[in-house]
DNA sequence: TAAGTGACGTCCG
DNA sequence: GCGGACGCCACTT
């Protein structure tokens, strides 16, 4: 067991439609502190199947890649394709994020 | 073995 | 919200 089978392990807990930070990937999969390694580990693993990179984001809501990349496109495309609403170039993590808030408000406001 | 390198995060001004 | 300074740590040179 491999932190790489740990970091894809959470990768794929993701759930359609929402998104994840590399911090809360790398602290679900039990490695804090390893944000860095999950983006390695994407990068080495780019087409695993079945693997939904492109729920991970960095933690204030924007795509890790170069605005305008193929990269950035690429990802930007699969997460609108489901569902997933970008303002301007950011995602409201209060809605999208996922594991969810756990304050009341937030998730009251999550599904309305 | 040491130094450089990030698909990153948090804090501070 | 933005950019800079640091911290962090597996990997590569």
């Amino acid at each position: 067991m491999t932190s790489a089978d740990l970091i894809l392990a959470a990768v794929r807990q993701i759930p359609r439609g929402k998104v994840s930070s590399y911090g809360q990937v790398a602290a679900i999969a039990g490695l804090p502190r390893r944000a860095r390694l999950v983006g390695t580990v994407l990068r080495t693993h780019p087409n695993t199947r079945g693997l939904p990179w492109h729920r991970v984001i960095n933690s204030s809501g924007r795509i890790s890649f170069p605005l305008g990349s193929d990269a950035y496109m690429r990802q930007r495309k699969l997460l609108e394709r489901e569902g997933v609403v970008f303002v301007g170039e950011r995602i409201n993590m209060k809605l999208f994020g996922w594991p969810p808030g756990d304050s009341l408000d937030e998730v009251l406001w999550s599904m309305r």
